[in-house]
DNA sequence: ATTTTGTTTGACATTTTTGTCAAACGCAAA
DNA sequence: TTTGCGTTTGACAAAAATGTCAAACAAAAT
């Protein structure tokens, strides 16, 4: 019943090297091997703390999803009007897609590999909530009018796609990492008036 | 000096078969067993004709990247006005993304594992013709004047996120399979009156 | 000081995947 | 028929990656 003062959890340790790898280099078939140098441990470390490689990557990607998630409620669910809620979050995907700019593209090849999504019961209560949202704008004037998914997939594609897709964009379009990244910081109001109309 | 008449060239359908477990079915690390199981041939061919896994897989890629840049370059450098064209990279799009749903961000792992993008002359002489039109058109009032290099990422954003991303989205947005086939359908209006001004 | 408990390690076994090779095969030319 | 040649095969070797285990270790509890 100790928990190891000395230095930050081994088990942690694990978690956030994986995490680094898999979202943030974008080595989505690292070894045990390469994870466990990375973080400086004896790979059988891995296997104590998590049982199986599959077991650590599954517990690294429900992490994600988890706080991903948390992070994206906390916004749809606040008080403010949507168009600062969709500001709100351009902000957040962006800085957090400094850090982790493959986060995305691991869920689309787990997802894909029999990998369900956990959570339906409240990401379906927080869609409702923003169609709703939506809806209300369209009503008002404010959003032109279209089926709110529509309008919620233009909005996700504009935010997302950029960032995901860096690595070939960036080489294909021929721009500079920092070139990358002011294109990027404009985006925001781009989207922005892409998906309001003028006042 | 033979090649074969009684079936397909062995060599190329190892290549499809490789082609469709990546780009169509996103298992972008199937084993060589797999993918000549999949192809009805003994997995020793695959070093016959292509000496290792790496070499084929590096062949696979390039051939559709080839295939898609000369695709791309077919509407560009056609002489139809800039309004149309984006119309039938629309259409090409969504029809071969139907069989290769995979293809980006295939290319966005390897990008991203030192594979190089091959082709920097003639993607650079295509941007430009494209850019040069799209300051035409802004020019003439037709597109909300911006950089050339964000209408881009604009319009293949919305073109190409959805598609790419069609497992996760699907899943988490509660569509049925037929259900996303016909949002993606409805895309195409949607997206053109995003990217232009109506008239 | 000794025991206990949870952690860490290296050596080893197993499994999975890839690569090699000689022999068999089939077909067309000599 | 036989010879030559590209293709195909299965058995085998090699390599890479994962998983297991007993023993060492270190710190707290007795």
């Amino acid at each position: 019943m100790s928990a190891k003062i000395t230095e930050l959890d081994t088990e942690q340790l694990i978690k956030d090297t994986a995490r680094r790898i898999f979202f943030g280099e974008g080595r989505f078939n690292a070894t045990t091997q390469e994870i466990a140098d990375a973080a400086g441990v004896n790979r059988t470390l891995i296997n104590y703390y998590f049982r199986s490689r599959d077991n650590l990557f599954n517990t690294v990607f429900e992490d994600a999803q988890k706080q991903e998630h948390e992070r994206t409620e906390s916004i749809v669910f606040s008080t403010k009007p949507l168009k600062e809620k969709i500001m709100d979050y351009l902000d957040l995907y962006f800085e957090q897609s400094k850090e982790f700019p493959y986060l995305e593209i691991y869920m689309v090849t787990q997802m894909n590999q029999g990998c369900a999504y956990k959570d339906h019961e409240s990401m379906s209560r927080l869609l409702d909530k923003f169609y709703l949202e939506i809806a209300v704008e369209m009503d008002k004037g404010n959003i032109t009018k279209m089926r709110p998914e529509q309008f919620m997939l233009n909005f996700i594609s504009l935010t997302c796609f950029p960032v995901s897709m860096r690595p070939l964009l960036q080489e294909t379009m021929g721009f500079t990492p920092d070139g990358f990244d002011r294109l990027i910081e404009e985006r925001k109001q781009i989207i922005m008036d892409l998906l309001f109309k003028p006042e």
